[in-house]
DNA sequence: GCGTTTCTCAATCAAATGATTGATTGATGG
DNA sequence: CCATCAATCAATCATTTGATTGAGAAACGC
């Protein structure tokens, strides 16, 4: 963003969000294949060297970015409170903030693919993507261990692997379906289907 | 393969085949940021000129990838008769492939999403790979359009978002779970579950 | 003001990389 | 046996690409 009074120079940290956010861009735009030093530098509007002052090498680079989503996911799921809730509650929330990153940040999944894919073979990388998954999928899991106990959710629901089925679901829907916004309630309302218990002994045919 | 006869050239399909095997051995290793055309015509044990010759250009290359994964999952798709069969007999013939395809080509699936997410930014490669994903989830829908018709899976089940789901959290499991092996079968398990009828009326716990 | 630190760039390097050229070798058909 | 074609390679090109160097501005501490 400009500041308003005309700088010459950005800080440090700046930079390397700076640089971080370019960086993200062009992995959305041509993949981690056509991600190019060069590139990121133009797009932040600086010199080669001084991206490589910010940031020492191409593996670091992409460490940084790794780092990036990191922070964006954890601040993320800080900005909805999930004390006192419900396990079906907390669920919904789940859900809510699923579709609000699909619609405000898509790039960030996309993102979060790539390095995902990455980690598989660079362990730094792995480092730190693999808590970012790890943390989705717990949270899913302990919802449905909180709703199995009270109920809402069947009794024969294996939490661990509900949260693999659901953080799966999600995740790969997005990577094929971008333009397809509606399936996304569907699919989420199947996913919740699959998981309550069964219905009071009357009609299943029950529309939430 | 070796020949018998101690050939000095291979015919041009043959050389293709080879340069889309090595090709698909080198993206398990390094991913596709990683494949040097280079690479790859040392790997086939001939000279890049001749690998030009073979194949004009990279794109092409990739291309030429993405064919010989279509091929494969055509002929894997052909080895089991569905003819006949239940629609859950039928969900476990799928269930059955995939656990195969797991164990006996595990870089099979690597290499397709690999391509998957590449299909992404290039329509030509999308043109390969969106078929193969298309047809599998495909194959699923059809299985729980008969299954909800004949009452083995639930009435309120929506078989094209009930086949996202399984093909979804079957191929998210697989890109991250690797070493697992055991938590597939739950998985599996856990989608049956998910998706088939209410318990006759009885006790909801019921082990399988 | 002045030394120190932080940040920035033009110029350049060395290696990597996709692709081409021109010649050579084996097979095939007549 | 020779003309033709498919297949192969050594050598080379033209860029691209990650990284470095050395010098120069701005900001900061004092």
């Amino acid at each position: 963003m400009d500041c308003s009074t005309p700088h010459k120079r950005e800080s440090g940290d700046d930079r390397r969000q700076a640089i971080a956010a370019a960086a993200r861009a062009i992995i959305v735009e041509k993949g981690l294949e056509g991600l190019r030093t060069r590139d990121i530098a133009e797009r932040v509007g600086i010199n080669i060297a001084t991206l490589h002052y910010h940031v020492p090498t191409k593996e670091a680079l992409i460490a940084l970015v790794a780092e990036s989503l990191r922070n964006d996911f954890r601040a993320q799921s800080l900005r909805r409170s999930r004390a006192g809730k419900t396990a079906l509650q907390r669920l919904h929330i789940e859900f809510d903030e699923f579709r609000e990153t699909v619609h405000e940040t898509p790039e960030l999944i996309i993102v979060l693919t790539a390095l995902i894919e990455k980690a598989r073979r660079n362990p730094e990388i792995g480092a730190i993507m693999t808590p970012i998954y790890q943390y989705w999928r717990h949270q899913f899991a302990e919802i449905f261990r909180a709703g199995i106990a009270d109920g809402s959710f069947r009794a024969n629901l294996d939490p661990d692997i509900a949260a693999l089925i659901t953080t799966g679901a999600l995740s790969d829907h997005w990577r094929q379906w971008t333009p397809l916004r509606a399936s996304l309630d569907q699919l989420i309302a199947e996913l919740e289907r699959a998981f309550i218990a069964f219905p009071p002994s009357n009609s299943p045919k029950d529309a939430s």
